[in-house]
DNA sequence: GACATATCGTTTAGTGATAAACTATATTTC
DNA sequence: GAAATATAGTTTATCACTAAACGATATGTC
């Protein structure tokens, strides 16, 4: 099927709403975070909980799509405030081991706390249903633009 | 109605496709636009080529929801490269008007002609009817989330 | 009309990201 | 096993953005 000026202008449109979306949701999860958590700071650990511990660096940079660089800053600042442990792999001595303390559990389980308003208020005006009935579209288009990117 | 832990994963699993889409998508832009163009300057130059011109910066920021200092900027690399116009409002001097410019309606042009190869990989994949499905659900969220802002 | 307040655009300082160069260690190849 | 290549993490330079302070102009109120 070829794209008509009328597709485009859909297309535009969609990529505009998800980029807006992106920035006001991002905002509006800082705003409301606990002070001085980011929201890639709380990806990390949120990651980490769901999915267990012991990951390197680098895999959690490519699960969560930023560089590498931008990982080594936010395992800093995630050390620094004790909420992660960065240890040297025994088994390769390029890598490195993240683990989450449990200052780090207690964090994640603030930062959904502070959040959980929204989420309510969101809840009420958006069913779950319809969120959840969006969900595998965007998913999909994820995993395409992932794939595209090599 | 009361949002337990399940609905708090699928929101987060929404606004987490959301982000990263909005991040990959993003990037693929920027790749295939014509050199030095980025996506801020390709959508105020869209903006201006659909709404008309005329606007002011102060407008066009808050449509982009962006900051009015960081519309300076982006008009300035414009302006630069002289693809719009800013001039003094004749009726507000606080205020200054932005115009599109024969070249800036070219470069428009070219970006969507870049970008075009990519959309019809996308649409190919895609059919424009099941984003045009997802369209209205994005839009109310974005709207809420603009709203709420305030 | 004068003063307080609001709005428009710019500037500045600070942040978080990318890309690319760099160091150190592993792995492959011959 | 030595040399070439690949990979993990850090560092550096650069960029776009936000927030907040600022100067200039409008507007509202008395």
């Amino acid at each position: 099927m070829s794209a008509g000026p009328k597709d485009m202008e859909a297309l535009f449109g969609f990529f505009n709403e998800i980029g807006i979306i992106s920035q006001l949701s991002g905002h509006a999860f800082e705003k409301a975070m606990p002070e001085g958590m980011t929201l890639a700071q709380f990806s990390v650990l949120n990651h980490l909980c769901r999915l267990g511990d012991g990951w390197t660096p680098h895999r959690i940079a490519r699960a969560m799509q930023v560089t590498k660089g931008a990982m080594t800053g936010t395992l800093k600042h995630l050390e620094g405030k004790g909420l992660v442990v960065v240890s040297p792999d025994p088994s390769d001595g390029r890598a490195k081991r993240v683990a989450i303390t449990d200052q780090g559990r207690a964090m994640r389980d603030a930062c959904i706390g502070a959040i959980a308003p929204m989420m309510q208020e969101f809840v009420q005006e958006f069913p779950a249903t319809h969120i959840a009935g969006a969900l595998p579209v965007l998913a999909a288009v994820r995993a395409w633009l992932d794939g595209r990117r090599n």
